[in-house]
DNA sequence: AAGCGAACCTGGCTGC
DNA sequence: TGCAGCCAGGTTCGCT
């Protein structure tokens, strides 16, 4: 579930059972994620506390008492649950009493404070990685990211400037993590239908010749910044069964206007097309083809 | 150099 | 019922 809005919601709900503990023990069940699992990473952890976990783009970064960070991405179904003692008689606690693993719980954190949280991943695109506290901000993970869409720094300016001579589609350029970091398919979607851009347009169309911001920007800008808090707000978006950390559903999807809506009528007022889906980027676009011009 | 498509992996759903 | 094919919230790699 993991766009900008779902991995914040993550955070929040991974804090109280994990900011300002320490681990006690970390469970690894598998060797890898989509990288290679830390070396010796029970041993880098456990004993030490988690002095904050914190968010860029649409990773997860724990600062971690000794130096060290934990990076963690969600992928595309990666998702945390957290179990503390007081929940326990729960049907996934059930489950494990029976004796059986849930399939693909990966990594287990056993933090101060009893509480449990389990990493599960399906499809094992998410990742791990401890890097070293200096490194914050010129690893390669996070050297390149754009800027935060919910932060001071994603103007009209910096994104007319970014778009200048683009001929990538606005929907890959709104993709590209190294231009705004945390949007993702369903939230370019949405703010692109909102703003009533179609998203098949050269990204150029956001900027006058000299790179400066042109009608478009200026509305496009503040429409990002809106879906996405609305998300957040709604606790994300829950598709396919995932959920948030305390178990909680999201429920932002209920709010999509553009996104899983092919071949319904279009929800703008008089249109009466209906949303197609079209692939760009190798990822389903849905838009109107008569409101996005 | 930018900009594509393919690859990574598993599971759910659709249609024959 | 079985099986093939398509689809899924992301990122990276390698080829034009």
């Amino acid at each position: 579930m993991p766009e900008l809005p779902e991995v914040e919601t993550v955070r929040l709900g991974l804090q109280p059972a994990m900011e300002g503990r320490k681990f006690l023990r970390v469970e690894q069940r598998r060797p890898d994620l989509r990288f290679p699992l830390p070396e010796r990473f029970s041993e880098r952890l456990v004993g030490r506390r988690l002095l904050s976990l914190e968010r860029r783009a649409k990773y997860l970064v724990g600062v971690v008492e000794g130096g060290d960070i934990l990076a963690m991405h969600l992928g595309m179904t990666g998702r945390f649950d957290v179990t503390t003692s007081k929940r326990a008689g729960q049907p996934g606690e059930f489950a494990h009493a029976q004796g059986g693993i849930p399939a693909h719980d990966h990594v287990v954190f056993h933090m101060e404070g009893g509480a449990r949280v389990t990493y599960n991943d399906v499809r094992r695109f998410g990742f791990m990685l401890l890097i070293p506290g200096a490194e914050r901000e010129t690893h390669a993970l996070f050297r390149g990211l754009g800027v935060e869409p919910l932060g001071p720094d994603l103007t009209p300016e910096y994104l007319a400037l970014r778009a200048r001579g683009k001929k990538a589609d606005l929907k890959a350029f709104l993709l590209d993590q190294r231009v705004i970091a945390g949007l993702g398919n369903i939230y370019v979607c949405e703010a692109l239908f909102r703003t009533r851009l179609n998203p098949t347009k050269s990204a150029s169309v956001l900027a006058t010749k000299t790179g400066l911001p042109n009608a478009h920007t200026q509305r496009l800008v503040p429409e990002i910044r809106a879906i996405l808090q609305a998300a957040l707000q709604a606790g994300g978006s829950t598709l396919r069964d995932y959920r948030q950390a305390d178990g909680a559903l999201g429920y932002f999807q209920h709010s999509f206007l553009a996104y899983g809506r092919e071949g319904e009528m279009c929800q703008a007022p008089q249109c009466k097309s209906l949303i197609k889906r079209r692939v760009q980027s190798g990822r389903s676009t849905f838009y109107c083809p008569t409101c996005q011009k």
